[in-house]
DNA sequence: GAAGAATACTTGTAGCGTCAAGTATAACAC
DNA sequence: GTGTTATACTTGACGCTACAAGTATTCTTC
């Protein structure tokens, strides 16, 4: 019988809460301030920190933790608007290499400390550090069981060349 | 300076991570059971506990954590396959009040064992009593934040009249 | 080394959400 | 009681995501 009792109820509200309304808020202000979506903020952010700017189509679905699909068409907006560049991969040619450019890279600079600001105010300041400690925790455990393969988690790996 | 300390990103990338994996999660178990978004279901279980089956259009929305103009849409589709109707609120003829059919009675009703189910084994199976009562915590204390009108939160609640 | 399976994408379509604008009613000001 | 403002939606257009199907490699197995 998969009723829920107090606690469990308050939890999973909580939860679905948050899950709809955080979204939305972060989309808002990075559209208004750097018209950007928060999801190609993070494609962004990624390729920035990864070795020569460059990353593998697949290692960046897993690092924003998207599907192909979604990724594909997302690149090919950001591509059509020169903040990103696509060239096949060399060393597996079924693979495709995205690399940010000189105007992406200003970009994700310039979008950053709005980001950072943005999560302070909605969602950090708002927490003790215990409470961090506990929401890494919970969510880290919660990831890993949305995601069995862990399809998402190394992103910056070692493994997967990406020239 | 906004950046953030290794406690901080982990919380965040934790958060952001279930945020992206989640609703994909649900809204593909609901439509693969019961022919359903998780939103669509969260509205008709919303009716299905006010009384007389019947809430107007801002307190569905507001107890949805939804814009009025989402649940508009929402609406028109579950009205047009018949599982909820609309009608003028005779106390105060600028809202509307829709009401659970008794397809959509039964349509709830259905699915709500496969949703429970799903919630179950995505969060609350993986947490344990200690976990689950710090993210009640701390998704209420981030809710009451994203909504600071509290626009969202009574729900059925006692004010508006929706007859 | 050839067939079959798996991987790494891309693309088209359809559906959902957001935003901006529009309409109708109610509440308030004076 | 009239004009202004606020509330409660509805609607249309546009953008983004999911899903399904298709293509091109690479890997595996015999």
């Amino acid at each position: 019988m998969p009723s829920m009792d107090e606690l469990e109820s308050r939890a999973w509200r909580g939860l679905i809460r948050v899950i709809e309304l955080l979204p939305p808020a972060l989309d808002a202000q990075m559209q208004r301030d750097s018209d950007l979506t928060h999801f190609e903020f993070m494609v962004l952010s990624m390729l920035r920190f990864a070795p020569d700017s460059t990353l593998r189509m697949t290692a960046l679905a897993q690092g924003t933790n998207a599907s192909l699909a979604r990724l594909s068409h997302v690149c090919s907006r950001l591509e059509g608007r020169g903040l990103v560049e696509r060239f096949d991969c060399p060393a597996d040619r079924r693979a495709t290499n995205v690399r940010l450019t000189a105007a992406g890279n200003e970009c994700v600079i310039a979008a950053a400390p709005g980001h950072f600001a943005t999560a302070r105010a909605l969602v950090i300041d708002h927490l003790t550090p215990e409470q961090l400690a506990s929401l890494a925790e919970i969510t880290e455990a919660l990831g890993l069981r949305l995601d069995p393969e862990n399809r998402t988690l190394p992103a910056v790996e070692s493994g997967t060349p990406t020239e």
